[in-house]
DNA sequence: TTAATATTTAGATATACATCTAATTATCTA
DNA sequence: TAGATAATTAGATGTATATCTAAATATTAA
């Protein structure tokens, strides 16, 4: 996954809020927007901008959408990022 | 300094490569604008970027400007961008 | 003090993005 | 199958940003 893209999707403070959301445990659209200050379509866009990014994963239970952190790529990322910041490198 | 914005600095490419550069030493303006596919002012603007975002100072050496890497924000920002990821937090 | 060099600032443009309301799609249930 | 619920898509708007050329500022040197 390009680092710009990750790094973009990790810029705003909503999707940040998402990926705190989800560190906790696997959500539904709905319970995220009982959760967050924005409308449920923004909130649908910034999921699609992490999914994009590959940090988030989602699947379908009945008629919720349920979102899941996708713990392989946070790892990814943290690594690229490291190397950005790395002064020895 | 906001996460936010250290982010966003990070998030583009070119201001990536003017980090890479100072790595390995200190440099003058000119001296980056040889390296980068950018003018002068859309480099004086990245570098403008970077500064309020903690992660370069910059010194007048005559008639040039010389910026190098602020290491102690660079180390902060590690560390932010880590607690982001950090799927134990 | 005039000319040359180094960098920034001003102003313009095109693109990306965060947000909203309204409309659409997908699923479940009565 | 009709209505309710969940989520996404469409379309609009305002703001931010990456880029450029031209102009301004700061320093040095002749």
């Amino acid at each position: 996954m390009p680092i710009s893209q990750t790094l973009s999707a990790l810029a705003d403070k909503n999707r940040r809020r998402i990926i705190d959301l989800l560190k906790k445990k696997d959500r539904s659209v709905g319970e995220m927007g009982d959760k967050l200050p924005i409308t449920g379509p923004t909130l649908s866009h910034h999921l699609d901008t992490l999914k994009r990014a590959g940090l988030v994963s989602s699947r379908r239970e009945g008629q919720q959408i349920i979102y899941s952190l996708n713990l392989s790529s946070i790892e990814e990322a943290a690594e690229k990022i490291m190397d950005i910041l790395d002064q020895k490198k």
